[in-house]
DNA sequence: TTGAAAGCGCTAACAG
DNA sequence: CTGTTAGCGCTTTCAA
């Protein structure tokens, strides 16, 4: 009991070289599959490794060749579908090419981003997919790919970072969302969106110069009402972090407006989750009292009543795409840092309907 | 043009060192805080490291000491929500302790976990967390196992594998939620399951050797109509993969049988929307016509209407608690090989009541 | 308190 | 075709 009990494949190529009869570089390339081997030379090799249960030491190889073989996900919250979804996307792509995936959660903390990159690059990851926290304190990610770190963002962008970012168009996406519900005849419409810089982008007065998913959103959001000449209204702007419970009071908030909006539209399927429950709660009905409109469709889109009306993103190529592009760029076939942006889809199911023609100014009962 | 690009934390710690003014050791010492150094040299060390963006690397400390501070986790689909929360609160303790995470995909394919476990073990992780996804091709478990590496086994048991397992009991859980329909006054009760080893189970002869999520969830199923005299109906026992489409075809197969069950049980929260949607397709009501009950308490199940009857897995829990036993295990505090079976909650909600009074044999229109 | 030196297991010139 | 050799960057005795 004096070992640790920590020495899975305790046996090395030395050893395998060694009961095979042949030197350690003989028996690295008949394992590893490069350089010549004569038949007879790998097949004891082979034997040898099979025999000893032999499991090449990843670590080693990594230290020697200064390549992981490993990609580093920094997201803000895998418990999100959306993220949940493009990762399955990641991964599977990346395990084509023979990549291994570590994860990090961020929880829309840019202190733990900072920290989950800088552990990324001590363990020396390939690449690096991330959806930043924030706009602000991004040192850590010019760092990174200043020191040669290949790099994607994924969803979201970062001012000035010259990398390949993978997303939608959420201004047109948000703008035609909006227009729509305008054609309908609505012109108190609501938003109750996340935290992500919202904070900065309300009061900002260039948004224009904006990044991020949520301020991209807010300001496709505006740019339909401000074409269609309808005030923009603060109170009709509502954040909530990504939790349901914050997303139902918010919207609740929203709904108990003594001038209550006519539509709500939620910028991802747990705030449009809240906003049904809060429907539920002041006892609104949808379409007919207040119509809904989210981002991404959720496997429960289709299946709550009535269904819910959507912006699909397509999540599992926006991982894939991210894989691809972070493995070809760490195989050196450098194109110039691009933005891909990738259709969106919109999904029209019985959640949206003309505002009510009598304003109610009371809730009901 | 030459060099590539990946010089990532290019100082070593022989440079912090050459900066400084002293040795590698010295250097060493300081930077990882352990052995005794002088404060000016630490001082001088530090700042050096500061200046040149020094990155300590990981893969080399890993050689060296032969610790990844690493977890591999080997789960069946990350999109699940089931499997995303539980990697939720996996992730945050393994963090906590100072461990990252390597996540794999196997889709349920045994081959796939074979790979990915090989893989974690080339890449050296210190512990292992896997959801099995077979019973039966487990050799490379009990190899893993038998070289040293600590592995937690998550919501499956592996017969004969000794170790740590966390997990709910669920043959009790199954049985009580099928004795509750029973109570309610059902006897002809479908269950719509998960492929997992159902192939196996519903045709194996000595069933309480069972282990596997499903196996046990039938087992707990039989014992409920067994106990109350009802004859067991292979063609109201129905496997789809965790796909929702699939899960829909299924449930529509069950709803379209000439004598209808009046209630359904879903093993996961995929299959419960594959009932809803298929019961919606054929026109019936819950729970007037058919009630339904599931495992798992997905975010949408209160915001259906009727709201989804469900018994809910401590989620977070498992995922925190398997990577505690891990943690404690590689440190070595070593205690005999536990199952930790932890409690599920019953969530009474609008989707269960009595059966249909009067048996209809044809469908509505 | 510090430095020299050895070596973790592997790969990759290079020489034979 | 095969073996020798020299490290990758770090930690860790062991002497000084």
């Amino acid at each position: 009991m004096s070992y640790s009990p920590r020495e899975q494949g305790v046996a090395t190529i030395h050893d395998v070289a060694r009961a095979a009869g042949v030197s350690r570089s003989t028996a690295a390339r008949a394992l590893a599959g490069y350089g010549i081997v004569s038949k007879e030379a790998a097949e004891r090799v082979l034997a040898a490794a099979a025999e000893l249960d032999y499991r090449a030491n990843g670590v080693a190889r990594s230290m020697k060749t200064g390549r992981s073989n490993t990609l580093g996900a920094v997201v803000a919250d895998i418990e999100n579908a959306f993220f949940a979804r493009v990762m399955r996307g990641f991964t599977d792509v990346a395990r084509a090419n023979g990549f291994q995936v570590i994860l990090s959660n961020t929880d829309e903390d840019p202190g733990a981003e900072q920290s989950a990159v800088r552990v990324f690059q001590e363990r020396r990851v390939d690449g690096l997919v991330v959806t930043p926290a924030s706009l602000d304190p991004t040192g850590h990610l010019y760092a990174a790919h200043a020191a040669g770190l290949p790099i994607v963002l994924l969803d979201r962008r970062v001012p000035g970072l010259d990398v390949d970012v993978v997303q939608i168009d959420n201004v047109k996406a948000a703008r035609e969302t909006i227009e729509h519900l305008i054609a309908l005849g609505h012109r108190k419409i609501a938003m109750l969106t996340g935290v992500t810089e919202m904070e900065v982008s309300v009061h900002a007065t260039n948004l224009d110069s904006g990044v991020s998913t949520s301020k991209d959103r807010l300001q496709g959001y505006r740019e339909a009402l401000d074409a269609a000449g309808i005030d923009y209204r603060p109170d009709y702007v509502r954040t909530a972090d990504f939790h349901l419970m914050a997303a139902r009071e918010e919207a609740e908030r929203l709904l108990r407006l003594r001038d209550r909006p006519t539509a709500v539209f939620a910028t991802d399927s747990t705030n449009a989750l809240g906003v049904l429950l809060a429907l539920r709660d002041v006892g609104l009905h949808v379409p007919q009292d207040v119509s809904v409109v989210a981002f991404d469709d959720a496997d429960w889109a289709d299946v709550v009543e009535p269904g819910l009306s959507v912006i699909a993103q397509p999540v599992h190529e926006m991982g894939r795409l991210s894989a691809r592009l972070l493995v070809s760029r760490i195989r050196g076939e450098a194109l110039p840092p691009t933005q891909h942006v990738l259709e969106t889809q919109w999904l029209a199911r019985e959640s949206i309907g003309p505002p009510p023609h009598r304003r109610r100014a009371v809730l009901p009962a």
